[in-house]
DNA sequence: ATCCTATGCATAGGATAACGAGGTATTAGA
DNA sequence: TCTAATACCTCGTTATCCTATGCATAGGAT
């Protein structure tokens, strides 16, 4: 089950205090929705370029296990994006919420 | 500013209480929403046309004004439907604020 | 020793949702 | 008379997500 549009904003916010690579970005979001949102590798890995394309967040090459990792960090206009993407997402929830009763 | 996937339920919503047509229900979406929401024409009818190929929705003809128009009306399966749908959005809601915090 | 699962990155093809732009037509008010 | 609002509709484009697939390595089970 997962939500359109999110998952910018999701991959922002697990960078927001440490970076991290493609597939522990995708583990994390699983994990702290408790299993609900569940973003494959088809649609994670086209986002995180897009996100890097538009100078959201950065990759640099890591190494985990002796084996190289593709690490990304989020960037000054990440953080702003971040901002912003939360702002929209309470009035957009508030007004849908409003709609169809209280959560 | 939208919610993607979220139309089909708002659409139902609107029609729980009382049928009604196309432009109306978008109205009623906007000013439920304050504002928030805007669905445009080119998103609503072909929306409106799928839920009633679903069996969700009805359509029949009414008069308003002197001139014909194209009422729709919820259906039991839409009313199963709309049950669903506030379900899933509450579990998806919850789980995106629960990562982005508070609302 | 081999196989499976999980990890890890990536792309290709298809479905769906929404948007903008355009078309048609009527009514009410300036 | 012209414009805005109402009312319905379709088409082409873009964005997002999914499935499927490919490649490669590590660790545990058989």
């Amino acid at each position: 089950m997962n939500f359109k549009g999110t998952l910018p904003t999701l991959i922002l916010e697990a960078l927001e205090r440490e970076s991290n690579h493609g597939y522990r970005i995708a583990q994390r979001i699983k994990e702290r929705s408790q299993g609900v949102l569940d973003f494959k590798e088809g649609t994670l890995y086209p986002a995180l370029h897009k996100l890097e394309n538009e100078g959201l967040v950065e990759s640099f090459e890591g190494i985990e296990k002796g084996r190289p990792r593709r690490y990304y960090r989020i960037t000054e206009s990440g953080h702003g994006m971040l901002a912003k993407d939360r702002a929209e997402w309470r009035t957009l929830s508030r007004a849908v919420t409003l709609i169809l009763g209280e959560a």
